[in-house]
DNA sequence: TTGTAAGCGTTATCAT
DNA sequence: ATGATAACGCTTACAA
């Protein structure tokens, strides 16, 4: 068994008291300097290490956090989990991922799990399949720590981290209506994520502002994270064989835009040449991918670092909150070298 | 501040000993069903949880364990800490994941970190940097339960789970030979690396069973995670502007793979027309991504949840293991519908 | 059936 | 300058 020493053990071994050893070892000034380097120095050739969980008791707190996300394999996610990474480190924080695969009996045990006091605060995005917010809204309102970054909620008062999906959205739409595309789809994630909602907004707000007709029929939902390659297929064959067909194509996930291309290009439909694509993407692929692609790219790991740093403050401030902030971090748009060519002329 | 429910608050409200309260919420036989009752519905009203920390502090155990590899952005690594994931769930585990990066010294901080305590065991898979191992074999020595998987050590004794990539490989190579090519081009990650020593031998095995001499040129490793593309641009850059140049080439990773496939897309060589391809990959966009790519998939679902379950039971085991096991999975080969075409003979 | 007390590893508050 | 003790939340002998 694996039994590591402890500060009785080093006690015992130079005949000192507990306490002794532990001011020592904390470098106090009440201790001598004979003793101070007898300790110390038996504690570095036994490799000692102070006890993380006995402290965490003592101090009532665990110095962890952790981060309720729907899926890590995933750019964006990914990205902003090493922001928060960067951050905790630093600051001392462990950093516990727990995924909800999108699905909300997921999520709740995974926040129960976490917030019965094995962490100090929580980092979430909800689950595509989130609807009631309880299992947040109880540990909230009993003061628990929670910040939210990307897919947030409006019906909790708490720090929020998010992308400018609004201005994101816009950008990429009036991009293609820049260049002379008047028919653009929208393909998104589940329709009440806020992210959903604040895209389609920016999009509907490009069209509007182009007077451009909104057309229902030009919008995909898709909800399900494992399914979404198949579900995007879908929406992608019956964009393309709809009457009324689109000539451009505004994709507003990392995960949809990357499909959206594979999926057209199984179906032989070119980007740009048969349809434009203009998409958010964290993927370093997607750059890659096809040069012609112009991709709106979200501040993954600034996000992360962001909301980590807000949630430290939360867990370590002594008086209560009363000011809550929402950072809106801004998107970037890379439109790509040979650009998306302009719109044929209609026939 | 957020503070929750104890046992001793339970037991002062009402007016019962600690002891009582902890043993009525436990179901013990020696408490009265009232007393039970009465508790437990106390507790439930007032949303009890145990306190994980001060168990873990009892119990001298924390029931998390540790997963150290170099990164979750990276197919393989998201779908294996999944299967770990399904198992620790269900034996009541937390995983807290730490990225190495491929950095050496990042693998050690982490690894230290971790072990002095705060995880019951650790799941490793070492980084590319990693040629030094001591950091896992003083913790090993002092009886911590350590499992290798994917890129393992032979320096130490203990469980390692792995695919058969010296199969996978062979097989891959044999797959191309089949279809009438020789001038085989091998990408592979760091050479150092278990896994790049296998494939690599599985790779030199097809070509001596097929009499193909070995070529030196045609091996082309790659260390760094964070400039893999760069690098492999790199390297497929010299490949097809050689002098005796490949048609073919077996990719012995993931994002290997991809990468190849995009730096060929970029210089225009088409594949399987111009230049073959096989890869090993979990990705399950690069199955979409080509129709005429071969792809060894490793069953990294599977390893990881082999991998945790030797993991637990090393940990929950009362008396020293003298055996190790080496568990060996087989990769799946998905050869395309369109299959690669036969080779253009020899001009 | 229930209560008391010790202990898990640490630190803070008192002594001495 | 150092030691004894209590406390963090919980479980479990041992008493009652």
């Amino acid at each position: 068994m694996y039994e590591p020493i402890t500060i009785k053990d080093i006690a015992k071994a130079l005949g000192l008291s507990t306490s002794t050893v532990s001011r020592a070892l904390r470098g106090s000034h009440e201790i001598s300097a004979d003793t101070k380097k007898l300790v110390v120095e038996y504690a570095e050739q036994f490799n000692y290490r102070p006890n993380p969980i006995a402290l965490s008791l003592k101090e009532r707190r665990s110095r962890s956090i952790g981060v309720v996300v729907c899926e890590i394999a995933n750019n964006y996610f990914s990205q902003a989990i090493n922001g928060i990474e960067s951050v905790a480190y630093n600051r001392g924080y462990h950093v516990i991922i727990s995924q909800s695969h999108e699905s909300y009996e997921r999520e709740i045990v995974n926040v129960e799990h976490l917030a019965s006091r094995s962490v100090d605060g929580l980092l979430v995005s909800l689950s595509a399949e989130t609807d009631k917010i309880d299992h947040f809204k109880n540990l909230h309102d009993k003061g628990f720590p929670i910040v939210f970054f990307d897919r947030i909620t409006d019906e909790i008062e708490t720090h929020k981290v998010v992308a400018d999906n609004y201005q994101g959205a816009y950008n990429a739409t009036q991009h293609l209506i820049d260049a002379g595309y008047r028919k653009i789809a929208h393909l998104s994630s589940a329709a009440h994520l806020s992210i959903s909602i604040e895209r389609m907004n920016g999009y509907k707000a490009a069209l509007a502002d182009n007077k451009i007709s909104f057309n229902e029929s030009y919008i995909k939902n898709c909800n399900h994270g494992g399914m979404i390659y198949k579900e995007l297929e879908d929406a992608v064959r019956s964009l393309i064989n709809s009457k009324d067909k689109p000539t451009a194509i505004f994709s507003a996930g990392d995960k949809l835009t990357v499909s959206c291309l594979l999926a057209l290009n199984k179906f032989k439909v070119k980007v740009p040449d048969d349809i434009a694509l203009v998409g958010f993407s964290n993927s370093p692929l997607v750059e890659l991918m096809n040069p012609s692609l112009t991709v709106v790219k979200q501040p993954a790991f600034e996000m992360g670092q962001k909301a980590i740093e807000l949630l430290i403050n939360l867990i370590e401030s002594k008086r209560p909150v009363t000011e809550f902030e929402k950072v809106v971090l801004q998107t970037e748009i890379f439109e790509r070298n040979s650009s998306i060519p302009k719109a044929k002329p209609k026939k």
